[in-house]
DNA sequence: CCTCCTTGCTAAGGTAACCTGAATATAATG
DNA sequence: CATTATATTCAGGTTACCTTAGCAAGGAGG
């Protein structure tokens, strides 16, 4: 871990995310600054007719609590409503507004930005082996 | 970012991240459980003739305040101590116990083993392209 | 139908890992 | 020397989670 030792790909992984994340993260908070990395959980695992708190949560692996602040705040901000759901009355539907489904889009062009980027610094062949190699330490490290 | 997209690189990095990283943390917490991932900074930047809280504090990118916590803990545990920076009265420096040099080696072991593991995984050409990409990405993105 | 257990959400309060602002001691400089 | 800068520490705040506990509604068995 410290100087004398070379970087490992630990160190190497976590220094990469915050380069790339950034990124991303910045292109949020010029839609909207009061958006916080926290939320783009809730960006990243919608699904297209709504989505259950607790199936939010789950997906994101958080507790349905932490989520539901989550929600509170871009529902505050305009960004999604709960509406009731219809197959469960002890349920809400989360779903986006209008202003939601244009700052999803704007956050994927931000993403799809990125790994244009790493195809151009990379070649091609040197991003897609990056996207397989990390699949790969994922799925069976 | 939703389900229906493909994985970008940015999502992995974080995942395989969490994985490789998540090795190390048990190791850390089988060594003393009273150690938490938050202090692995300090064991990362530390240097071997004594270290300044403020040139800590600058290498791992925080706030004096927020590292000097970090250190507070580690010497409660045993792991290190100020002394007086002959250097400079108004500093201390931040030199490693016999127990903590024991648990920076312990540290470095399971990160090794880590780097062992995925060259298994990734063949060590895989692994040393990876370490190659990683580094791209970090200089030059 | 009624209990009884489960599920979906929310309210209240706690903790970890940071932060900013301000105080104190010492050093460096004109 | 008086001034300004640096090293640390104290106090208090914020963010992003957590646990505990409560209520409303659904589902299963007798």
């Amino acid at each position: 871990m410290a100087a004398t030792h070379p970087p490992h790909i630990v160190a190497l992984l976590y220094e990469a995310y915050l380069r790339l994340s950034d990124v991303v993260f910045q292109a949020g908070k010029a839609i909207d600054p009061r958006i916080r990395p926290a939320h783009s959980a809730v960006f990243f695992h919608m699904e297209h007719d709504g989505i259950r708190l607790s199936r939010l949560a789950e997906k994101a692996q958080m507790t349905p609590q932490a989520m539901g602040e989550l929600v509170d705040d871009l529902e505050k901000l305009g960004y999604l409503r709960r509406v009731p759901d219809p197959a469960d009355r002890r349920a809400k539907l989360i779903v986006f507004t209008d202003r939601g489904d244009d700052a999803l889009r704007a956050g994927y062009a931000a993403i799809d930005d990125v790994e244009r980027r790493l195809a151009v610094l990379l070649g091609e062949d040197g991003r897609s082996s990056l996207h397989a190699a990390l699949t790969r330490v994922i799925t069976d490290f």
